[in-house]
DNA sequence: TATTGTTATACTCTATAACTATA
DNA sequence: TATAGTTATAGAGTATAACAATA
């Protein structure tokens, strides 16, 4: 199997022909869960591409969209990243007015967060092609997408 | 183009207590894809942990391991990333002792790339460490986990 | 004392472009 | 001209720690 021989040294260059090998690496579920992932987030980019949307930006506006009111403690949370990796996200987004805050009375550490009309616009936009990203996601899982999002659920849940 | 009624602008902060909704990345493949991504790659290094091994070094060595005397171009193309990002990790591996290059007589732009006995070791802990990683992954894929990686795999065929 | 949010800082992973030395 | 590998640089994305204001 492996061409490793440790009596002689091996000097040779192998062939830029022959296929590459990955070994055990082939039969790992994490392995193949970086390259999917890395090539979805391409293709994502790929989609949203001019537009300067950053991906990131999504999850944020979707999520601020979705529980109106939200706290930054509450989205870093819910986004599953430090409340410190929120902060800019926030000013860029609060600067490009896609989002507005309003003080709490009840606790002034802290504000609730809304989107603007245009953070609406820009959320739908980034939605349309996050849809059609998952059109062609979709078209490769086929019937087994409710089955695969369920693993990767549960692959979450466990280890995170 | 303000769509805002001032008079029902909100203002309260959402509670804390209440679930946070997603929406539609709930049913997004390439949401938890990115989720479960994370998860898995946060669990290995957990077990890595202490013994300084990045992630980054497994799959350079492994590919060395089962391709003794890859030039550096073909492991960038084999692991899909841009040969400037080989360089530094390959520098480190050099000077750690774990890889070691010989010329190739037949081109003098490039070298061949081999594992010392050193990362021959090195790989093996990793790999023990990514057996124990992907038994982990197995239990909660169960009986769907070459279903999984079929899944995976296209997407990368696909879209990358 | 503990928590919210900000700031300073740093580390990882990645890429592009310019460079060199070959081919 | 084209390619292999290096270097310089930059930009996402992330985290930790120290801090001010508030609870």
């Amino acid at each position: 199997m492996d061409k490793t021989d440790i009596s002689k040294a091996q000097t040779r260059v192998k062939d830029d022909a022959e296929p590459v090998l990955l070994g055990e690496l082939e039969n790992y579920v994490g392995f193949h869960l970086r390259l999917a992932q890395s090539a979805s987030f391409k293709a994502f980019r790929r989609l949203t591409g001019e537009s300067s949307l950053r991906p990131g930006w999504f999850a944020v506006l979707a999520i601020i969209h979705h529980n109106p009111g939200i706290t930054p403690m509450a989205l870093s949370r819910a986004s599953g990243r430090d409340k410190s990796t929120i902060t800019p996200v926030l000013r860029e987004l609060l600067h490009e007015e896609l989002v507005r805050r309003s003080t709490n009375p009840a606790d002034k550490r802290s504000y609730a967060l809304f989107l603007t009309p245009a953070g609406e616009e820009k959320l739908a936009h980034l939605a349309a092609c996050a849809a059609e990203h998952d059109r062609e996601l979709d078209e490769i899982v086929g019937d087994k997408k409710q089955e695969m999002i369920r693993l990767l659920r549960r692959i979450v849940a466990v280890l995170d």
